[in-house]
DNA sequence: GGAAAAATGAGGGGCGTCCCTCATTGTCCG
DNA sequence: CGGACAATGAGGGACGCCCCTCATTTTTCC
């Protein structure tokens, strides 16, 4: 039988490390790449197009569930597994929306990495009972009106632009850290504190921590 | 036997008159007072000089913590019991560091509440087993170094336009807000960036979540 | 192929921030 | 009393934010 090719994204090199080692011991799997952060972890899966793609949730620059929302639109087939400290309603429903299609708690056994990526491989979820429990629920709220969240109506970019704000950038920066112009930022960001409706920094950040976007 | 003089603050009205309806029913208490922020509350303790107050630890304006520290300089034989939600070493710390004597969970029984305004009148403290025992380790590793915490450094006045700034106000409105000059604040801004050692509006309000001080 | 959305960039205005310096007043404490 | 600290306030400079308008190019989708 061919193994499962699988991609490996963490930003902590030991934690990363180690995951590869326990995928190496299974003869079912090969780790055909790896990133350390969102945005080398899109463009590994661009290039190796892996079966399964293993994305720890809270990685700087691009976090993981932007990084999946990127994978699962280009590659459709590649399978999503995102690797999680906390189980928590507000990241599940934001992965699921990514086009996730498991997720692990970290301090889970070894067997279940594996368990998850046989899973998520043969086309089915791999989701926890408390997960299954949280989504029914908001799908019958969110029915009506498509998306609740203004935080999914903003585009890539201005995701992307945002999470730099979060993280205590300049537009200056920023626009060096994404090769545009400091005015392009500037007006990402206008854009995107409109859609969020908060009108300063603080508002921002204060966003970003209601919804537990923060690092 | 005199009742037990008891002033009650909590921001949300409802939860505020919950307090009292259980408090009214007992003949050994009496409610002297009523405070909807941390303000209100000093000023209604220096007013009505109350044997305990019971404080909600979240509250705009001023903390229910901060509310505390200053009670407790101003009078140190009020005896002080803050509501919480969590069970939060992070709180439990800053809690006793400000002068608190016990502390009880929101979702305790009824009892719990009468019992912990006699324990802390009684001269005794009110925590539960999981925050004694953290105690412990903190005093063991504050023993040398005074506080670690950057936050403890912080003046009154510092730690008010801290939180001012964190909900997303400007200079100016935290200028009308407490009465002084836009310069004033700004001095105060400034120094107080400096001690937590951060450089922009977004890494303060980040400071602030990393330590649980948003509302 | 044409409409719509997304990404890029510029100009410019008004205001807020961050960080210096300097000064005054009051309080607390040894 | 003298020193340390806290709070107040001013002046000023450099820079960054926030929000307009306008325009071009690319991507996406029907």
């Amino acid at each position: 039988m061919r193994p499962i090719r699988v991609l490996v994204a963490d930003d902590h090199t030991i934690v990363r490390q180690g995951l590869v080692g326990i995928l190496k011991k299974s003869a079912e799997i090969e780790v055909v790449a790896e990133a350390a952060d969102g945005h080398e972890a899109v463009a590994q899966a661009l290039r190796s197009k892996p079966d399964v793609v293993v994305v720890d949730v809270s990685m700087p620059r691009l976090s993981g569930i932007e990084a999946a929302r990127r994978i699962h639109e280009a590659l459709p087939a590649t399978r999503i597994l995102v690797l999680t400290m906390h189980d928590d309603e507000e990241y599940i429903l934001r992965m699921v929306r990514a086009g996730v299609s498991g997720y692990l708690l970290k301090d889970g056994a070894a067997s279940e990495l594996l368990a998850g990526i046989k899973t998520v491989k043969a086309g089915k979820t791999f989701f926890g009972p408390h997960a299954t429990k949280a989504l029914a629920e908001a799908f019958q709220r969110d029915r009506p009106g498509e998306s609740a969240d203004p935080y999914e109506r903003l585009t890539n970019r201005e995701r992307e632009v945002f999470q730099l704000v979060v993280e205590g950038k300049t537009n200056a920066e920023i626009a060096e850290i994404l090769f545009i112009s400091g005015k392009t930022v500037d007006n990402h960001r206008t854009r995107l504190m409109e859609k969020l409706d908060v009108h300063s920094t603080a508002e921002l950040v204060r966003y970003a921590a209601r919804h537990k976007l923060l690092s």
